[in-house]
DNA sequence: GTGAAAGCGCTAACAT
DNA sequence: ATGTTAGCGCTTTCAC
């Protein structure tokens, strides 16, 4: 009934020769004549062998080193302190098959990318996982890395000029018509309605993402709605407080393109009205919404893409498994009455 | 630098035992003298000992077995056809780690059920993953399972009379308090406003979750549009075609509890004002969806569902690991914006 | 080019 | 109660 899961040995006695003999045919290690070659194949194909993946890692027993490279942040820095917990959850979980993390956190610049990657290329590591920064002047070191036949997992932001083994991360522009396609359920079609895209608490390294999500929600209106009156405005965490009461007169809708919505809360507690759009759920943002000051949130479950980030070239390493090359997370709407599911 | 993994030998040595007694202290097989056991529990502390469970699962190298309780399905009830994918899917994944799933399907009726579920038990199997149905006559059935102490993995339906190990998925009042609040953003507050809950398509051992998702519905709009005229009908697929046209008069939305949405495509291409939310991406009502005659699908993942009801059922077995309780899967809210993402 | 053998860490059967 | 040993399936080294 269960199919019998033949060894080596198996294939072996079959083919009237050694277990090395069909370990190095199988594992295309050559040395080994045609002739043995031809009859330890045919009797490959007609009982359908699979190595036992297990006896292989044990047999390896020896760590594989996962190189991680992503930006220094702190815990106000909620994006990367998430995405950080789950890459350090699949630590936890793959700690024990031999996967071993080594972190090489760089400040946000060019400079410090290049040198940490470097670092990190020069090490040696079975894999790399980074979230990279996107400069022209880079392209050579991509390609340093590509020579050594390194596998790279891309996070957060996909680069086209690496050849890279996965992707993990969503599409920003995706995100933005989304956002848009909400916004206009949430403001009807009245023509007096007026948009702000707001872009908060602003990293020089997000910026390319935010760009992508307000041309994205720019599109869908234009495609929509094309009258329709959509300001932007971009301030960093401390100049909030400052500005934003000045462009907040008749505005009937804010998308908030950070996870930074909540530092509106003072604002919105006296505008009820305007209708809240913004991203991830913070602590901080979750209860903004419960107290109805934001409308929607949407999920980029920052940890989740660390874990599998992590996951996705662990299961290669250990299984030699194919890993899907682009793993873009879904763009979860949230709100009051789904919030509990996705906590 | 990296903290060096130690070995049963290693732990021995230091505890001056041999690993035949070390194995009996972690595995707590007893037949320990008390001098033994301290010596060897104060090293395992101090160095804190994980065993490889690389090997563990080596040495085992036994087929575990994992009974399958689902009713029998075609390609037609969609939510088990996918339900069923997944698992299959993880019965490709598993399958090389000595995981194999036994089928027990079952008709729609108590006393298929209680057989297959019975045939289940009697093979003895490592574990039990079943989408149960819920009667009374059943509670000495569910205890005989209890005995064996077969860990049960239960999804789609929880019956809290049950012993189970692990549950997979939603939480249906939930999913129809969700429906509610967005059928609210799209219909806006108009006083003459009515509503539709539709139970279509309906199968017997779905009553239960229509009638959760129904009872949410409603609950949301008692709380926050009081008046507001809510109807009801439930058809079977084929009497849809007759019965829906006079039920749709002056409606101005349609709540549908089950996957078969697209059954209404003839009637909303006739009303396309009326606002539409349904459930699961089949691809008929994906191809509504695009075509703007459904406006939210609700997502319930029952490939997802799947897979993960055996995923987590396999992990325990081979690695022993802690599953949760419940696994109440995310509600996700999916648009045309964002059907791509969930594909 | 091929085969024999050791050994990864753990478990279970068997001696003592 | 404790120690010893064989062996899970694979890879790798070392003779031949």
């Amino acid at each position: 009934m269960t199919p019998k899961k033949y060894t080596l040995q198996d294939i072996a006695e079959l083919a009237q020769v050694s277990r090395g003999t069909v370990d190095r045919v199988v594992n295309k290690r050559g040395k080994v004549s045609k002739k043995a070659q031809k009859k330890v194949e045919d009797v490959l194909k007609r009982l359908d062998y699979t190595p036992n993946l297990i006896a292989r890692s044990l047999k390896r027993n020896q760590n594989l080193v996962i190189a991680v490279v992503i930006p220094i942040h702190n815990e106000h820095d909620i994006y990367w302190h998430q995405c950080a917990q789950g890459i350090a959850e699949a630590e936890r979980k793959w700690g024990q098959f031999g996967i071993i993390l080594k972190y090489f956190h760089y400040h946000k610049n060019q400079e410090s990318f290049a040198s940490m990657f470097s670092q990190a290329i020069e090490m040696d590591p079975n894999a790399i996982l980074m979230a990279p920064i996107h400069y022209e002047e880079l392209k050579t070191l991509f390609s340093d890395a590509e020579a050594k036949d390194i596998p790279i997992g891309l996070i957060n932001t996909p680069i086209e000029e690496i050849d890279y083994m996965t992707f993990v991360g969503q599409d920003y522009q995706k995100s933005g018509r989304l956002a848009a396609q909400l916004m206009a359920n949430l403001i009807g079609s009245d023509p007096h309605n007026k948009i702000l895209v707001a872009h908060l608490g602003v990293d020089t390294d997000h910026a390319v993402h935010l760009h992508a999500k307000e041309k994205g929600f720019r599109a869908y209106f234009d495609e929509h709605f094309p009258g329709l009156k959509i300001d932007t405005v971009s301030y960093s965490s401390d100049d909030v407080v400052e500005n934003m009461d000045a462009d907040l007169s008749n505005i009937t809708g804010i998308y908030v393109t950070t996870s930074k919505t909540h530092l509106l809360s003072d604002y919105l507690d006296k505008h009820p009205k305007i209708k809240v759009i913004g991203y991830d759920l913070v602590p901080k943002n979750v209860v903004q919404l419960q107290q109805g000051n934001i409308n929607i949130l949407l999920n980029q479950n920052p940890k989740l893409q660390g874990d599998t980030g992590i996951s996705s070239l662990a299961e290669h390493l250990l299984y030699n498994t194919d890993i899907p090359q682009k793993r873009l997370f879904p763009i979860d709407i949230v709100m009051t009455e789904n919030l509990e599911s996705y906590c």
